[in-house]
DNA sequence: GTCTATACCCAGATAGAC
DNA sequence: GTCTATCTGGGTATAGAC
């Protein structure tokens, strides 16, 4: 039952936000009783805790996977937003307003050296290897700007959300003046 | 105290977004009781949509007189994003959340038109004025991405915002690769 | 492990007195 | 216009039976 309540957590998590799911509506779709969490979860906290860095790893090693096969600067850098894009349909930024607005600040914390270690270090050291980045681009900032563009594309609802995230990328790549 | 609501509630919504603002705590900041509340609005998403409505109309206004004021392109672009960021001390992405995933479809279509017209349309107007952009740039697709990066500039906490804004909008103007 | 029952709190909203 | 009282419904969490 325990990975099973992280699973559905997990998906509401996602679309929903931390505050607007309720550990009523995860037992109902498991089709427990809600008190039936508390035994497997000292609260709603670390379900959301347990939820992310399960979550983290299995992102974490994805996007190292991915980085070494692709072979070009670009097409690592798109095919790690893309796989990002297609595991995680959801805001980011909602995911960092939660923490830092709605957590306790010690599972804030934890949760940020999460995010440090599995999504923006993969990105980091894509970047240390490039030699074609402008003297004045700082990597740290740079990584950081693309992951602010990644999750716009996250929960965007359209079809044509590939393309968009493409697009955006490359517009992260080449600017838009001459 | 119509508007004395409203400028509670609009500082609120900022904050913490739509859902983790209640009315109880409204009345309470203006002494006021809860019920009260509801005999000048009809309910809690009709103060939103009035928060929002006043909101973006002086920010319309603003933001054309200060796009008219500057002289190049990059210098219209920095002073309208620095205006949001001061004028703005919350996530639009939160505000965005809030209006697909918790407020009712027609509210949501009626704030979307309150935006498109008086934060999209500025922009717009400036990059139609523009002739360095790069061809293959679409000028809809990249006010778009400019508004992603300067809403991650908007709550942040840190001393620097402004100077990281400034940064990230200059990397949005040249790209990471030479 | 999973249940029922329940405590407690907080939300949005309405009725009706003043 | 503002109040008190209250309805209804939702939330997290705990106690204790099976």
């Amino acid at each position: 039952m325990y990975e099973e309540i992280l699973d559905v957590a997990e998906e509401l998590f996602m679309k929903q936000g931390y505050s607007d799911t309720s550990t009523r509506q995860i037992a109902k779709i498991l089709g427990i009783t809600q008190p039936n969490i508390y035994y497997h979860f000292k609260n709603k906290e670390t379900i959301y805790y347990q939820v992310m860095r399960r979550l983290s790893n299995e992102v974490g090693k994805n996007l190292t996977e991915l980085s070494a096969k692709a072979t070009s600067f670009e097409e690592k850098i798109l095919a790690m937003a893309f796989y990002l894009q297609q595991r995680h349909p959801f805001s980011l930024f909602m995911m960092m307003h939660d923490i830092q607005h709605t957590l306790n600040s010690e599972t804030a914390e934890k949760m940020f050296t999460l995010w440090s270690d599995s999504y923006k270090k993969p990105f980091l050291d894509v970047f240390a290897n490039e030699k074609q980045i402008r003297i004045s681009v700082d990597s740290e900032f740079a990584v950081r700007q693309l992951f602010i563009l990644i999750s716009a594309y996250l929960d965007s609802p359209e079809e044509r959300r590939k393309e968009n995230l493409k697009q955006s990328v490359q517009l992260f790549f080449y600017g838009v003046l001459n």
